[in-house]
DNA sequence: TCTAATTTCTACAACATGTAGAACTACTAG
DNA sequence: CTAGTAGTTCTACATGTTGTAGAAATTAGA
């Protein structure tokens, strides 16, 4: 596993926002009307449906997406919450370090006050 | 920032275990003893040491290494300690997310007894 | 059966990384 | 001061990943 790119990124934060599966062409028309960069250079990019097709393919080998072959245009859904997903690469980040109190006392003292607060709370005192 | 290649991960782990900065070559040395892969195939690689040199500019470059260029050959130190390092990488992934506390959460599930424990001392009280 | 929508194949550019030879620089021994 | 050698920087290439999409194959309905 590890990062993903741009495009990989953008789809997965698409399906991770829909319950239901979607289609590619929602996808590519979801993803023609966020402003990608931050540059606010006056729109852009209609992909093409393959490119989104290929996405899919992609994050679907790498175990991130499901599809529903049966329905016709295949539609495609995130296999974990984008919680659990940021949560695992966390965990992976981690790893098995020797030092991994040491890491976590470096996480711990940047995280803010709230969540410091919230993070209390999870661990029930 | 982002990940790191094998070797380049390979040549940071020496880094961090050394608390004085180190010359090519010996990283060379260093890294042809250590068992690179799993399988257990024979021995194998001497690599060259202007390839450990092109690992360490490409290190420096994303600002993970600095050189003495002072004294004649070289030497190299991490610029920050591993545990710091993955620190800030965990705090990267973890992100701008809108769901960081679901996050932490999921994260928290999944640490072992020990670390929670741990990470309550840290919280305070 | 033909066609139009869909999906899969194939391709390529751009970038990251592993790997190292060639060329250049800088000390040190004469 | 000068040549040789250790050390550094350039240049290069193979492989893998990602963005991007046309071409070819497939499929369901008219």
């Amino acid at each position: 596993m590890a990062t993903l790119g741009d495009l990989e990124r953008a789809v997965m934060d698409l399906l991770w926002e829909h319950q239901e599966a979607i289609t590619a062409n929602i996808l590519r028309d979801l993803l023609s009307q966020r402003p990608s960069g931050d540059d606010g250079a006056t729109e852009s990019r209609p992909l093409a449906v393959t490119t989104v097709l290929t996405v899919l393919s992609r994050l679907e080998k790498k175990g991130l997406v499901e599809r529903e072959r049966a329905s016709r245009p295949h539609r495609y859904r995130a296999v974990t919450s984008r919680a659990d997903h940021t949560a695992e690469l966390m965990l992976e980040v981690l790893g098995s370090a020797t030092d991994r109190e040491a890491v976590l006392a470096r996480f711990i003292g940047t995280v803010s006050d709230g969540e410091a607060e919230t993070l209390r709370k999870l661990l029930g005192r």
